[in-house]
DNA sequence: CGCGCGATCTGGCTTGAGCCAGTTACTGGC
DNA sequence: GCCAGTAACTGGCTCAAGCCAGATCGCGCG
């Protein structure tokens, strides 16, 4: 990678905000100069006051807002899942999805949106993963919408065999009653014992930003979940897609020998 | 937010050549048509076919390299890092790193690089997780780099409890022996049986962009990892800033009742 | 009093021009 | 045959100008 020249204008400027913003002389939440401004200030063009703004707004240090002005970002809270969101003593105690618990932990107000329930082919890696035929409508997929304080946060899509779940609400309604998704696995015959969590974070996609209104600079945590029972069968596995900057994951397990 | 206008000329242009890269017409490695070109063809300003191809980049979609040209990113092959990296019946068989084994399962050459040793003031998330001063210098930090075919791709930040490393390798020597960090760890009494993973992802600062290599439109994972010994005492935290498009995290663990 | 319109802020996008800086391949001299 | 120089590509960055669009506030009319 060439090390591009830092005296550039643009870089320049946009270094000089960044420690302005470390440094504390930028709040968060703070107003920054208007590019016009900038660009007086500084002497340079409007475009290149533009694109030092831009260079930030990529690092996720600031927010554009059109009409408004250029925000330092205030640090938001996080939520955080991990393993322990699929215990039955969480489920039985709170009797709602771990998404609504952790939510409420964090003194906001969840919603979710089941938005489809549709019979599909199962995309490559879910096939492998639940053990179907990846070329016939083998697998139910629930598409699930997650708010807090109804803002979307995260996104996910669970996929179980057609076969299993067919005769199921899993299968037929968006509403799964007391304890949710894994209660009703539960009822199935499929306790859930293990799961298996694989996680990579990538820029999202253009339908990805609309759908979860997501700010420039932000990634996405693209989580794809296996739910595994006691006789160590997978029977579900869902594809999280969450905001980076609203959700972290804090897993604790066991060293194996 | 607000629903930006699809018609406009740089996003149409960027419109049409992620379908392009979508359908196969641009294969993985396949060259852009140059800036000019594109402007020339449809009939916009070099500035706006710059700013489309600036759209892609931001995705992780494409790779510019100057002089040479636009090309479609190829897929690259994933490290994936669990908690087995861990096991000490791998530490034993191996004898080596981890990290030096997952590599090699890639088929890569691994070299890890030691770049200081020094007692410092811990970070306070880090102060926090330990159970030490957050005020005094209580802490070893250990700075590893790690490359994949002399290739950057993750970077690891140990920190110790100085009066427990002290007078071991841990604290003073970039060499750690055969079986690596854990092994030594295990020599002074903390045999790792637990860890805890908290996972953030974010856009990497521009000093990781540097030191990393990290091409544009790519995330990094920011994993803050505790071991724990068999008394449950945390006894090392390491953060882990990794390229998210060679590094990946493959968890699975049981389910708390 | 209240509503609406417009002035004037803000950023969003495009144009066309110019010059700089890597990369590559050709070509001519040794 | 080799190497150096150069021409002709590539993207990188900046400028100056213009018009569009969202946000906000105040003023004046009803």
């Amino acid at each position: 990678m060439a090390p591009v020249d830092d005296q550039l204008p643009s870089r320049r400027l946009a270094r000089e905000l960044r420690t302005a913003i470390a440094t504390g002389d930028l709040q968060p939440g703070a107003k920054l100069p208007s590019e016009r401004t900038l660009s007086a200030e500084y002497g340079v063009a409007r475009n290149t006051a533009r694109e030092a703004i831009r260079l930030l707004a990529e690092e996720g240090l600031v927010t554009i807002e059109h009409g408004r002005g250029v925000f330092v970002r205030r640090k938001r809270r996080l939520m955080r899942f991990g393993a322990g969101r699929y215990s039955r003593a969480l489920r039985e105690a709170t009797g709602v999805s771990p998404f609504r618990a952790e939510v409420a932990k964090q003194g906001l107000t969840a919603r979710t949106d089941c938005r489809s329930i549709t019979r599909v082919i199962p995309p490559p890696d879910v096939a492998e993963r639940l053990g179907v035929d990846p070329s016939a409508e083998t697998v139910v997929r629930r598409e699930n919408w997650y708010f807090a304080d109804e803002e979307p946060v995260q996104l996910g899509i669970t996929y179980a065999p057609w076969d299993e779940v067919a005769d199921s609400v899993v299968g037929t309604s968006a509403d799964l009653g007391p304890g949710s998704l894994y209660a009703r696995f539960a009822d199935l015959g499929h306790e859930i014992t293990r799961v298996r969590e694989e996680v990579t974070a990538r820029m999202p996609t253009p339908e990805e930003v609309d759908g979860l209104a997501i700010p420039d600079g932000v990634p996405v945590l693209d989580v794809l979940h296996t739910g595994i029972d006691e006789q160590d069968r997978p029977f579900e596995v869902t594809r999280f897609i969450m905001r980076a900057d609203l959700n972290g994951l804090d897993y604790q397990m066991p060293v194996e020998d």
